[in-house]
Parts: C-alpha cells; structure tokens; sequence
DNA sequence: GTAATAGTGTCTTTCAGACAGTATAGG
DNA sequence: CCTATACTGTCTGAAAGACACTATTAC
C-alpha cells in the first residue's frame, strides 16, 4: 500500500465545517516544522524560542515553527524559512547556519486543537544578533539551555536538557521538552563524528574556543592538551591559516594561532566524548 | 510561531472541491508512513516491497505504507500498523521486530496528485514467512537487495543501494529510492554501536551467525577470530546459554556455542566497520 | 612576579588487526 | 585423509588518556 486517498472514518466532536469535507479526499493531518536552533553566547548554550501569545500554552514558551506551505516548498525550505523569518536573517548570513532534520513527532494528542504532525529540525549557528527586525521575531529570543551537566543552573533558566521528571510540569508547550531533549542528544552525538562544532564558531577559530564548544555541549571538562593534539591529528578538521588570534577576555597566556574548518565531513577517527559512568 | 491555522494562498490548478475548504483551516498536505522493513534470507539482505496497481507508477515496485489514521494514531503506532497488515504478523511476532523512525520526506513534488509528507520508517526482522495472508499483502513480497559492496549481482534484482544514477530512470516509484538507499546507511551505521544486528537472528544465535549479519549488511569480509573476541568484550552484547548449535548447513568444524542478546542498548566500545577507501 | 594559558613531549594502557595454532566437525 | 570452521593466544601498531614541561601572555 502506498500513498493513496483514504476513506475518512467519521469521529466524535468534529466541526461542523467538516461535515462538507469530501471523504475522498486525504486525511486530515496538518503538517508544521518546529525549528531547535542553537547557539553559543559568550560561550553558554541557546535555543531560540518564542512565547505563545494564544492559546493553546499561552505564555508558555515554544520552539519557532510553523505550517508547510501545501503544494509549494519542502520540508527542508520551510525549514530554512522558518529560521529566516524568526531570526530575521538574510540568505548570506543563513548560508553560514547548519539545518538538519531531526525526526517528526505525530501524536494524535500533541496538539489540542487537531492533530498536527511536526517534522523538527536541528539548527547550528554560530552566535547570531537578538531577533527583532523580523516580523515573526517579535517574541523570539535567545533563551539559555541546561546542559546535559547535572550542577544547578543559579541564573540561568532551567530548561530541560532530558525528558520533563514525572510530577513536575513541562516547560515548553506542546511536547517541545522532548522535542528539545532529542535535539541537545543528537547535537551532543553530531560532535563525535562530524566537524560540525565549527558551525558554532566564526569562520576562523582557535583551538581552545573549539574545545570550548565541546565542553559546553557535552558538559564536561576537556584535557586541553590532549584535545588540541586530537583536533589537528584528525585529517580535514581544521587547517591553519598561519596567523594568531589577537587575543581578548582571556587571562594570559600565549596568542592562540588562527583555523579554519577544513574539508572533512565526517571525523576519521572520531573524537569520542568521555565515558558517562 | 507555532502550529495554528495559516491563511492558505489559492493557487492555479485545484479542483473544485476546493474551493468550498475554509481557508482558516490547516493547509491540505497530506501525511503518509513507509516502512522500510529489512530481513536476512538464507543470509541475504531483504526488503518488503509491493507492486503498486494504480497509478502513479503502476506496475512499479514501492515501499508498503499508508496513511495516518487522523486523531486515531501516533506515527510509531501507525507504522507498526502498516507493517502488521503488510506483513499478516501478529502482535506477539511484532513485538520481536525493531521498528525506528528513519526520517521524513516532503518535496512538494514528490508525489504527483498531491503534497505528501511521507514519514518512513525502519523495521529489523529476523527471517519471516512470505506475506500472503494479509489483506493488504496481496502484492508484497521480500525482494533481494543489492547491498553496499560493488560486484555485479547476478540473479538478484537490482536495487539500488544509493541514490539513482543520473540517466538511469529509478527502479522504485516515488523517491523511495532515496529513502531505501538512506535506510541503507542508517542500518550499517546503527550495527556499529547498538547491539541491533541480534534482531535480525533468532532469540539464540550463534557468534558466526552474529558475524555473517555484519558481513551482509557492510558488505565486507570480517575476520573470524577477532570479530569473535571483540562480540564477547563487549559488556551486554551477548549472553552465552552454556549450550551449543546442533550444527546445520555449514562445511565442518566444531559446533558453535549459542548465545542470546544481551541487556545493553549501545555498544561501548562500537564495532567499528572497517575503513572505505 | 604570579597565575593562567597554548602548545608539545612522553609514558602507559587499551584496543584493533594480523597471524598462528589447536580442536572439532563434514566429506 | 583433507578441508573448513570455532575459538584462543600472541604480537604489533595506533590511539586515548594522564602527566610533565616550556613558552608566552594578562594582571
């Protein structure tokens, strides 16, 4: 069986202005992509997110998202016209951004209202200017997220770096928590084997601000020394442009040379995080 | 922004029933699910294809699927559904089948009539019968799959195991295609670090058997001695039952111990494939 | 000066892969 | 007998992690 019009078995408590639709027609599911867009800020981990300014979950906060143009874009373009439109970012700027999808999350009951089903997508980028030009942007901001690391968070927003604890309320609307959760465990995974930390960087980078992205995404202290002879030792990863950071905000030490991403797609070996005990 | 009703734009080319849909309502794409279910016959890797009877593509071969049960199902339950009709399996038999979002797919194109958002999924079965009894399994059937490896295939159909040629028209309707040659990559990237290859076997197996998974699905030659040590270093791969296989098929040699899967979900460390040049 | 950092060298342990060797089965 | 296979032992090379060390900068 393949796609194919299927009869619609009528259902309690539908519209009335459903009673005209032709049951012949394809079943009633709405289709939405739902951007997780990360950054890092002074070297904390963002998503952006937008507060819901209707029902349902009104006031709660929300992953940026919207309805797939029927008929006339992709699941990948609506995708990157979400992030254009909430992020308010020009094609230039959004060529720099990493957009993968993540998986599609089609519970009859996600959505109060009907049944939607969302295509999630993955977004890397290195650290981008507050939303606010953009039309949709209005209520969008760069909002910190808990890490996987365990230590309280003191001022930063508690976000859920794993699935809502039973008992305590979500902090997101819809299933965004988990919808995030999966989002913060791929990105974590991305990293091992691919140079996509990169993504989160200027085009040209250090060493240690590389590491720093690692450290900060899997939430955990990095041997530097050992970190800095893996990175180059990796084919592809990173290729020296022969200058040296003029160095700023740190508190001494040697100016750290100058790279950009090399060619590599995938790290051969990968650089594997420490064992979670 | 998230999920709420968008004004729907007109465009040229809809049919009349149409024009009585209420524009407030979600815009029309229609949500399909596709299986893409693999098994090993006689140690050879398999599809569940059907042969479509209707246009589009008519007589060509496709992935089983349907669509989504509006409000009545989630998309796990709605590909476990399509895979028990296709298959005629029970819900016992199901229960020892791994199924797995692969990913979603929604060119606007991609489907002649109409926008389809197809959510295919992926299934790992140990050896089952020839669908038939099935209402819906008239036409399907396991096709030999033309694994990863190079060499000319013989008697087998050819199928493609990446993406079509330019010039070669596509063997499967639709972009399935794609969607196999993905499902491809994904099965032999997941045999590296879950213990997911004991799903294509019987509750005991043997470690060569274990072996003969890995070679069919990478496509490549293990060595015997060192793949064996590296199943049983692995903590929670396999469990030896203390028996032994009654031996049958092979040219000689002592009977292999049998083994049953293990209790972990990730393989530390992975079974590395070895090295593409 | 003091402290922190970039980058390199070295040692140990672990592990993958090559190879050999022994025991057990089918023909 | 011969051959193929299951499984184990051993060696080697690659790589990860721990540690030490030097050089360079901010304060």
């Amino acid at each position: 069986m393949t796609p194919q019009p299927a009869p619609r078995p009528a259902r309690p408590g539908e519209q009335d202005w459903l009673a005209d639709y032709d049951p012949r027609a394809f079943t009633p599911v709405a289709v939405t992509v739902d951007i997780v867009a990360l950054t890092l800020r002074s070297n904390r981990l963002h998503v952006l997110l937008v507060e819901r300014a209707e029902p349902p979950y009104q006031g709660y906060l929300a992953l940026p998202g919207g309805f797939v143009r029927a008929g006339q874009e992709g699941l990948d373009q609506a995708a990157a016209r979400e992030l254009a439109e909430e992020t308010g970012l020009d094609a230039a700027a959004l060529r720099r951004v990493h957009l993968e999808q993540l998986g599609s999350y089609g519970s009859p009951d996600r959505d109060p209202r009907m049944h939607i089903v969302s295509v999630a997508y993955l977004a890397f980028a290195p650290d981008l200017p507050d939303p606010q030009a953009g039309g949709d942007a209005a209520s969008a901001a760069w909002t910190p997220v808990a890490g996987p690391r365990g230590g309280g968070s003191g001022d930063r927003v508690r976000l859920p770096g794993a699935p809502p604890e039973p008992g305590e309320p979500p902090v997101l609307a819809f299933d965004h928590d988990q919808v995030l959760a999966d989002a913060l465990d791929r990105a974590s995974a991305k990293l091992e084997y691919t140079p996509l930390a990169t993504a989160f960087l200027e085009p040209e980078f250090t060493v240690p601000e590389l590491r720093a992205v690692y450290e900060e995404i899997w939430g955990e202290q990095l041997h530097a020394g050992n970190f800095h002879r893996k990175v180059l030792s990796v084919p592809g990863f990173v290729v020296a442009t022969g200058r040296t950071s003029s160095r700023s905000g740190t508190r001494g030490g040697p100016r750290p040379r100058l790279y950009r991403a090399g060619g590599a797609r995938l790290l051969q070996p990968a650089l594997l995080r420490p064992e979670r005990e």
